[in-house]
DNA sequence: AGTCATGGTGAGTAATCACTCACAAAAGTA
DNA sequence: TACTTTTGTGAGTGATTACTCACCATGACT
């Protein structure tokens, strides 16, 4: 991976995180890592291309988060682990994670595949806790974070702070 | 309100909804609407003006579903009609919704005004039913709910029935 | 030294973009 | 009927789109 490689590919993930995949051409992505157009072309393809090699790095992350929160001793501490995550996602992730939920309402990008294992470890968290409806427990949180998560990256409500309390004394963690 | 205008604006909620705004040029609005592409800018001025046009009509309806919460006699059942609300949006109103959701993500077009006479109706329910945190509680329903159209919107969960008994039993509704 | 793969450029390309405009049909008004 | 306004068309416009390609530079291997 060059130095202009790397440049490219930061620098899409500002553009397409800030203005939308659609809303931002090839052009304006090199112009703004200082490199020709084509070189884009040469390394990724095709802008397709270029957007997977973004949203690649990304996940690497998130896998690496996955094991993270699964290395925790016991499903309490789990559950935390994951609940105060969202609430202090690292700035410097947030151009990925709002590209991330951007894409989402893209009909031909969606795909669950990514969010399955956060909800089977959520799902096991509950059957360990001897939640009566582990399932819909895990289902209810999933919506949470993905509510929070929102909320987070571009919103950001004052109220923040007693909302994880209020959820922590909820799920007594 | 002309037949054909309405139909630009039908069109162009359909295809805004379906691949974006920036994804859906004119020509196609046009195209699929059955209209000539001059039309929708003798009509709505320019792009811009077409989505406003699209998401004022729909915010009109916002409005109406307000009222409506607001006229149950007491607290308990204008939250029990908000949150029941978002478990059966209305299929033809889904298009909006999403489009609504999907500009959300758009830097440029975000505004949070729509949601706030939401926010403190909320507010307002969990101070008359003695909550210790209204403002607080207020916060974690809208992300709740925020997560519940999206999950409602986007992935249809098996398990929604039961998420939204399990809510029931933890609002006492 | 010579060869070759790789990295990088910039000037192209056809297609599509949002938008304009001259014009005509239709509808309203007197 | 005659006049005006509104609705509608379709062929334009220059700018921008994603993408190509002939060409050059660098450095590694023989």
């Amino acid at each position: 991976m060059t130095e202009k490689q790397e440049q490219i590919l930061k620098t899409a993930l500002q553009l397409f995180a800030e203005k939308g995949y659609d809303g931002t051409s090839t052009a304006k992505v090199a112009k703004a890592a200082g490199v020709s157009e084509g070189l884009i072309f040469r390394h990724f393809t095709n802008k397709e291309g270029l957007l997977k090699a973004v949203l690649e790095q990304g996940h690497e992350k998130v896998n690496q988060l996955y094991i993270q929160f699964s290395q925790e001793e016991n499903p309490r501490k789990r559950l935390k682990s994951i609940l105060d995550f969202v609430f202090t996602v690292p700035p410097e992730d947030h151009d990925f994670w709002r590209l991330i939920y951007a894409l989402k309402w893209q009909t031909d990008t969606y795909d669950d595949s990514a969010t399955a294992p956060l909800k089977a470890m959520l799902k096991g968290i509950f059957e360990e806790m001897h939640y009566q409806e582990p399932e819909a427990e895990a289902e209810l949180v999933m919506i949470l974070l993905d509510g929070l998560v929102t909320a987070i990256l571009l919103r950001k409500p004052k109220e923040l702070r007693q909302v994880q309390n209020l959820l922590h004394s909820r799920y007594m963690l």
